[in-house]
DNA sequence: AGATTAAAGTGGGTTTAAGTGGGATAAAGT
DNA sequence: ACTTTATCCCACTTAAACCCACTTTAATCT
């Protein structure tokens, strides 16, 4: 399971090191593409079409699904890490994340988000002030979830 | 069963020794993560797994989903103990915690907060103030919860 | 009680691994 | 052919893990 955040810096030559821990389960060869809130999405190859999946399971909402996909799909990358375990990000998805010097990985479960530092400490800021709730609908919502989902 | 409170310190090199009574309960593989109030929890890996079911099955493109997973699992790191119970505390936790040098442990059934000592005090003086309405509307919800804790 | 012993907690040096930079070589684009 | 971009390899820096010794606190014994 990929938890936890890890800081890292942009190196020479636009080389980013994927931290030790997520490199031994994702293994080297991997997808990165555009996500949420400028985040860029890394996920090993064997997930990644489990990652589109969950874009077309529901019919009624086809076009927003294609676009879904398109936002997925069009934006995304294979990459190989190198003996040290370094990508180098595409430019158009460094331009994306408005990835800087300084960044911050994410394990999420199945796959990372990378974000440059900056942003995310904003970004992380404003979600503190949601964990009350957050966490309450985890607690208690887990077994009465609103039906209408 | 996980109870008192104990002191202790932020040591050389950020490392925090584990009170051995709670070590024995918990072993030495353990997950700590953010908590309510700004502060740190402290879980077995077993227990950690159960708090997450139901929330890593949610698909991703769900904006709440995203939000609880960058909360709960972002914010989580596992740990694991030297041979004389210590761990480190990752600097984005100790920024979260606000941790300086002296900090508490509370033993809380089955997991375990850790404060700032200051913080702490701060927080428990205002609790006792304010106990009585607090467990009076505790009682008053009890019916619609399970039986745990 | 006070002394003695054991256990828990703390500091710090050494070793190992992770992360970083950069030159040399190969591939791709113009 | 020449410039640019990526890949491979090696050297260096930095940070984490490991180990051992010391201090402090709690437990035990006459």
């Amino acid at each position: 399971m990929l938890i936890g955040q890890y800081e890292a810096r942009v190196g020479a030559k636009n080389r980013i090191a994927l931290p030790k821990k997520f490199r031994e389960i994702l293994g080297d060869k991997l997808i990165i593409t555009q996500g949420y809130e400028n985040s860029l999405i890394i996920v090993s190859q064997k997930n990644w079409k489990e990652l589109l999946e969950g874009t077309y399971d529901k019919p009624f909402i086809q076009s927003e699904a294609r676009e879904t996909r398109r936002f997925l799909l069009g934006g995304a990358t294979s990459i190989e890490l190198d003996d040290k375990g370094r990508f180098v990000v595409p430019s158009y998805l460094r331009e994306f994340g408005k990835i800087e010097e300084e960044i911050i990985f994410l394990g999420l479960y199945k796959h990372i988000e990378l974000w440059d530092k900056k942003r995310w400490r904003e970004y992380s800021k404003s979600l503190e002030k949601n964990i009350d709730s957050i966490s309450q609908r985890l607690v208690e919502g887990i077994d009465r979830r609103k039906s209408n989902e």
